[in-house]
DNA sequence: TTCCGTTCGTTGCCCATGCAACCAATACCA
DNA sequence: TGGTATTGGTTGCATGGGCAACGAACGGAA
């Protein structure tokens, strides 16, 4: 059927088969999840990923700088300063000047921003174990360990971009 | 040392702990794979991401239309028009319109738009390659299996989104 | 034939984000 | 001390990409 031309002809030669490109799969999935998360954090709290992304490390660790959220350079400066700033401005964060430093300022989350992370904490963690449920606990112990080997190695070749900003 | 008061304190409970989520860790490593690839897409070859994925699939299946080049919902469709419509205007991909179905357009790669697949392509593959030389095979494999069952999973985790657009 | 519902694809609008330039404060060094 | 380089953080700009509304074309039913 179709038309009598050329339709649907294999390729010459498939050079890269893209549903098997690793990075293509990675994508995929970082993506799928990042959804599904992201969907939380959105419609029920207002909260875009890098927002998120600051309340959970502000929940770890009561007080840090802005340049201490993104320690693996993941995130850019810019993003974090603007998710920050909008933060405050919702008043689920407070800056403290550093005394010692005065060119960074502690961040701590608020009352209402504690409330927040204990809020979306516990929904975020149990995507993570529906997403894991699907593994035996050996294989996610496997997984753990391929991803820490394949993200060192990324670091080697992503060089200038995410890495350099630190450093 | 520091100012007297409150720097660094452990926070009261940290529900989560980043660096352990397996979203984000996927998140990292995907962004910092893609980030090693788009910079040689971008900088040698002109190319986003979203038209990297247009003229690979093109190179496997020589033609295809729009509607095709996103079937794991990955891409939102306009994201591939507009790639589509830029590969176009540079004369990468050319269109032939389906008589049988006036509504969508054969899609493939002019033998410009082939030559820079031909170029690209081997580059890409050796990213991966370098990527996954720090497993053995049989890690290799493992990993294979481990995100099929995950993005499986993933799948059912974030409905409407990436998936309502096909189906 | 004429409706109605659905699908393919494009486009206007808007927001998120990366980049780069910039300011302020500090560190280093002569 | 002064001068330069470096670092923390913000902001203007441009771009990429999502969403939703739209137009065009098809399918099915009366």
């Amino acid at each position: 059927m179709a038309s009598g031309s050329a339709a649907r002809k294999p390729a010459p030669e498939p050079l890269v088969v893209l549903e098997d490109f690793l990075p293509y799969r990675l994508n995929v999935l970082a993506g799928l999840t990042s959804s599904a998360l992201a969907q939380i954090y959105a419609e029920r709290f207002g909260l875009s990923i890098p927002a998120w992304r600051v309340i959970v490390t502000l929940g770890q660790y009561e007080c840090r700088t802005a340049r201490d959220m993104a320690p693996d350079g993941v995130m850019h400066k810019s993003t974090v300063s603007r998710a920050v700033a909008a933060l405050e401005k919702r008043g689920l964060v407070k800056r403290r000047p550093n005394l010692d430093d005065r060119r960074e300022e502690w961040l701590a989350l608020t009352p209402q921003g504690r409330a927040i992370y204990e809020a979306v904490a516990p929904e975020a963690l149990a995507v993570g174990e529906r997403l894991l449920s699907v593994l035996t606990p050996r294989e996610q112990e496997t997984l753990s360990t391929l991803i820490d080997k394949l993200t060192q190695q990324a670091r080697l070749l992503a060089p200038q971009d995410a890495e350099g900003d630190e450093a």
